[in-house]
DNA sequence: GCCGTTTTCGGCCCGACTGTTTTCAGTCG
C-alpha cells in the first residue's frame, strides 16, 4: 500500500516549488496529493487498471510521477527538487507564523535548514538583522518551537465536547451573546480536533472579545481583532472565535465548517452561476448585491444544492451528489434501535446484565447484545465454557425482569491461525457471535489476512468487531488487505462492526465508504465496559457512520427486531 | 500541473490579523 507514501512525496514537491516561488502548480500537487489521500482502495490497484488519471487532481504528468513511484519506489524529478532545496520544510513549516517565504528568507540570509538552525539563530537574536524579522517575529517562533516540541497529538473528539460545553455555557450566560455555534472538525464530526472554531452573533463585538480573552486557563493570546480573535488554552488546544452579524452568520458557519477543499469546491460552483462566495455571504458578482447568507440552507439553495450535512463535506463527491440530488438520506440518532457489543462484569465491563440492560432501557433502545469476552486475553477475564454457561443462564433470568429484548453472545478472539476456541457448532446456539482480534497484531499482511479471512469462512460470525484494531494516537492499524476482509465479510453474511469507543471508531468513514461500495452492511455497537459508554458511544461510531455516508438500509441496528433476527440466523 | 454548463488556453478562493512597514507582505484559516 503505498498510497501515504505517494501523499508525502507529492505534498513535499508543492512544498518545495512553493518555496522555489512557483506559482500555481504546489496548489496542482496538493489536490492531487489530496485525491490519493482520500482514496479507498490501494493506488496500486487503480494503477493496474490504468485509472490513476481518474483520481481527482491527478492528470498527465503527475500519473507518470506516480507510475514511477510505483514501478521503482522512487521518483527522479522529487530526488532532483531536494538536491536544490536542502531544507526540512515539512519541519519549519510547522512552526506557527512561518510559511513558504520567510522559510526562504532564513535560507538565504543565515542558512537556517531546520528546527534546530533556527533555534540557535533566535537564541542568538540573528532573525533581527533580516529585514521584514523584528523582535516580535523572533519572539513568537520561539514559543512556537517550543509548542511544537510539547504538542504531538490531535486532541480526541471526545475529550473535546467538555470543552466544547464549557465555553458554549461561558458566553450564552451573557444576554450580549445571540447565538454561539461550534464549527470546524468538531462539527464535521471528526474522530480528532486540531483546534476549536467558536462562532458568535452579537451586536458588542468588544464584549465579547473581551470576555474571550479572559477565559480560564488561557495560556497565550495569539490574536485579538474586532471580529476575529484567538488563544491558546494551557492543554495546548488553540481556540478560534469569529464574531458576527446576523446576516452572516450562515455563511460564516458554512465557511468556518469547511473542510477547506469543500469551501474551495463552493466558492468555484458560485463563481460559475454568477456569484462570489466568502463568509460574509453569496455576492452577486457584477452588482456585488448580497443574495444569501443568514443560513446555510438559502446559500446551498441559491447554489442549487441540496443541502450537505456538515459530516459528508469533504469533497468526496457530495457537491456532485447534491446537484444531481443524491445525496444519501443519512442515518440519525432516532434510526437506531439497538446496541451491539457489551460487557459485564462477567470478564472485563464494569457493571452486571442487569444493570447494564436497564441502563439500555431507560435510554430507549429496543434490544441490547451481550458480547463478554471468549479467548486468549487473560488480562481481560475471557469466559471459559463453564462460566460460559452460568453467563448465558443469567441473560435468561434477567430477561424477564425487562421489557428491553437481550440477545446473547460473546467478543470470541481471532486466533493467530484463525481459528477460534468454540466449535461452529456450539456458536451457532447464540444470538450475535462478535469476532475480533487483540493479540499477534504485527502479523505480515498476507498472514493477517488470511488470518481472518479463515475465521470469516469457517465460522458462523455475525459481527466483524473493530476491524483494523487502531486506537487513535496509541496504536497504528493492523497490517491488513482490507478489500479481501471485505468481500469475505459480505460472501459470508458478516456485518461489519463500527465500533463507538471514541479511541477506536473503527471501521473509521474512508474504510465504510470503501466497504459499502463491496456491498458491506454495517452493525454499530459501543463496545461498552460501563454505563456511560452505552449512553455515549454508539454516538461516535454514528458519526463516523454519517461521515461514511450510511443510511439506514446499510445498518442493522436500524431493521426491525424480526428482520434483525433472522439476518444473525444466517 | 490541472481542468472545462464560458474555456483545449487561460484561468486557478477569499479576507482578517500581525509585524514591520510608511502602504504592505506574509501567514492563517
Amino acid at each position: 500500500m503505498k498510497n501515504l507514501e505517494i501523499v508525502r512525496i507529492l505534498n513535499n514537491i508543492a512544498d518545495i516549488l512553493e518555496l522555489k516561488n512557483v506559482e500555481f502548480k504546489p496548489m496542482a500537487y496538493r489536490k492531487a496529493a489530496q485525491g490519493v489521500e482520500f482514496l479507498s482502495e490501494d493506488i496500486e490497484e487503480v494503477y493496474k487498471r490504468g485509472e490513476l488519471q481518474e483520481i481527482p487532481g491527478v492528470g498527465e504528468h503527475i500519473a507518470k510521477k506516480i507510475e514511477e513511484i510505483i514501478k521503482t519506489g522512487k521518483l527522479k524529478y522529487y530526488n532532483k527538487l531536494k538536491k536544490e532545496v536542502k531544507i526540512d520544510i515539512e519541519g519549519l513549516k510547522s512552526i506557527p507564523g512561518l510559511g513558504p517565504k520567510k522559510i526562504i528568507q532564513l535560507y538565504k540570509k543565515l542558512k537556517i535548514k531546520n528546527l534546530k538552525d533556527l533555534e540557535k539563530a533566535i537564541k542568538k537574536n540573528k532573525l533581527q538583522t533580516i529585514s521584514g524579522f523584528g523582535k516580535e517575529t523572533e519572539k513568537l517562533l520561539l514559543k512556537g518551537i517550543i509548542f511544537i516540541k510539547s504538542q504531538p497529538k490531535r486532541l480526541l473528539y471526545s475529550h473535546a465536547i467538555p470543552i466544547v460545553k464549557e465555553i458554549k455555557e461561558t458566553f450564552q450566560k451573557f444576554n450580549f451573546v445571540k447565538r454561539i455555534e461550534v464549527a470546524g472538525s468538531f462539527r464535521r464530526g471528526k474522530e480528532t480536533v486540531g483546534d476549536l472554531d467558536f462562532l458568535i452573533l452579537s451586536n458588542q463585538p468588544e464584549k465579547v472579545m473581551k470576555l474571550f480573552t479572559s477565559l480560564p486557563d488561557i495560556k497565550q493570546i495569539l490574536a485579538k481583532g474586532t471580529t476575529r480573535g484567538s488563544i491558546r488554552l494551557n492543554n495546548g488546544l488553540q481556540i478560534d472565535l469569529r464574531i458576527l452579524k446576523e446576516k452572516e452568520f450562515g455563511s460564516a458557519l458554512l465557511y468556518f465548517t469547511g473542510n477547506k477543499q469543500h469551501n474551495i469546491e463552493l466558492r468555484k460552483i458560485a463563481l460559475r452561476k454568477g456569484y462570489t462566495l466568502s463568509e460574509y455571504g453569496l455576492f452577486n458578482l457584477k452588482t456585488k448585491k448580497l443574495i444569501a447568507g443568514k443560513t446555510e440552507e438559502e446559500i446551498y439553495k441559491k447554489l442549487n444544492l441540496q443541502y450537505i450535512p456538515p459530516e459528508l463535506r469533504t469533497n468526496l463527491g457530495e457537491l456532485q451528489a447534491a446537484q444531481n440530488n443524491s445525496l444519501p438520506k443519512l442515518v440519525t440518532e432516532k434510526d437506531i434501535k439497538g446496541i451491539f457489543h457489551n460487557h459485564t462484569n462477567y470478564s472485563d465491563g464494569n457493571y452486571s446484565i442487569l444493570e447494564m440492560a436497564q441502563q439500555a432501557q431507560k435510554l430507549g433502545f429496543k434490544f441490547i447484545s451481550f458480547n463478554d469476552h471468549v479467548g486468549d486475553i487473560a488480562l481481560a477475564n475471557p469466559l471459559d465454557e463453564k462460566r460460559l454457561k452460568k453467563y448465558l443462564q443469567d441473560i435468561e433470568k434477567t430477561k424477564k425482569k425487562l421489557k428491553i429484548t437481550l440477545l446473547n453472545g460473546i467478543e470470541i478472539d481471532i486466533l493467530k491461525d484463525g481459528t477460534l476456541l468454540l466449535k461452529p457448532t456450539l456458536l451457532k446456539k447464540l444470538d450475535v457471535v462478535i469476532a475480533s482480534t487483540h493479540m499477534a497484531l504485527k502479523m505480515p499482511q498476507k498472514k493477517m489476512t488470511e488470518r481472518i479471512c479463515h475465521a470469516l469462512e469457517n465460522y458462523p460470525i455475525n459481527i466483524l468487531a473493530h476491524p483494523t484494531t487502531r486506537l487513535i494516537n496509541e496504536r497504528p492499524p493492523i497490517n491488513v488487505n482490507l478489500e479481501k476482509v471485505f468481500q469475505t465479510a459480505k460472501k459470508n453474511n458478516t456485518f461489519l462492526e463500527i465500533n463507538g469507543s471514541p479511541k477506536r471508531r473503527d471501521l473509521n468513514s474512508t474504510h465504510i465508504r470503501m466497504a459499502k461500495k463491496i456491498g458491506c452492511k454495517f452493525a454499530i455497537s459501543t463496545d461498552a465496559h460501563t454505563l456511560s459508554h452505552i449512553k455515549d458511544d454508539y454516538n461516535y461510531a454514528l458519526l463516523e457512520a454519517r461521515r461514511g455516508g450510511l443510511e439506514t438500509k446499510d445498518i442493522i441496528n436500524c431493521w426491525n427486531l424480526s428482520k434483525i433476527k433472522k439476518e444473525l440466523e444466517k
